[in-house]
DNA sequence: GTAATACTTAGGCATCTACTTAAGTGTACT
DNA sequence: AGTACACTTAAGTAGATGCCTAAGTATTAC
């Protein structure tokens, strides 16, 4: 499997959960330390250090430890590259209706055999 | 959890292998059956079909059967509720920036005490 | 009516996920 | 030195995922 596709499995593997999606949204807002992102959960820390561990694995998120606290922070340039592959899917959709409506145009009353 | 957030639990999940979406790409080019869909895997057709049930469940793709074939084509609607989640997220990040650049230009040494 | 086609159902197995509790480790405060 | 704090590591469990093979059902073709 080429890099690019195993990259993009781990990120929409990452955003395929509400607890993660949460944290993604807390840390667009501006970093935070573990014991931040897990606060609003009602969830165990070994938990949300495993989610986290999973955003951290897609590139979504960074993060470093100075003294005993770790500092989370979005990484945006992960983002778009999901979003690529969304736009390539509209533009494929796209030309596919261009070409509907060019040949219904030509053929208004059906295949033509 | 929301409805909302249940659906797209789904269609990231759906997303997340490289052999569904394929799947996506081949049908956003027009609609396809069970084996067509099947063809270019080196996979068994039940497995294909297990992939193809998640694809539905996310309502990424719809299908139905007439005679013996099942007939399964997109449905474009369910990728602009993931698109939206990404435009949200940008959003806020483009806020952020825009926060953090009204205060540099407010304080441009550092944090007022 | 027999046979080929296009799935469908059922069961099984290895691995991954999403948690848990309990017991560390390293840092900072007093 | 002693304690609180912020994680970290380890070990375990229930359920989901990603495959498989084998056997079944409904159409369509001959």
């Amino acid at each position: 499997m080429s890099p690019r596709a195993a990259k993009l499995d781990l990120t929409f593997q990452a955003l395929a959960d509400p607890t993660r999606r949460s944290m993604v949204e807390r840390l667009s807002r501006g970093p935070a330390s573990v014991s931040e992102l897990a606060q609003p959960f009602a969830m165990s820390l070994p938990a949300v250090v495993q989610h986290l561990a999973m955003l951290e694995d897609s590139g979504l998120v960074r993060s470093e430890k100075v003294g005993r606290v770790r500092t989370c922070r979005m990484e945006p340039a992960a983002l778009s590259l999901a979003e690529q592959w969304f736009n390539r899917r509209r533009t494929n959709w796209d030309q596919r209706l261009d070409r509907l409506g060019e040949h219904l145009k030509r053929f208004p009353d059906g295949e033509p055999k």
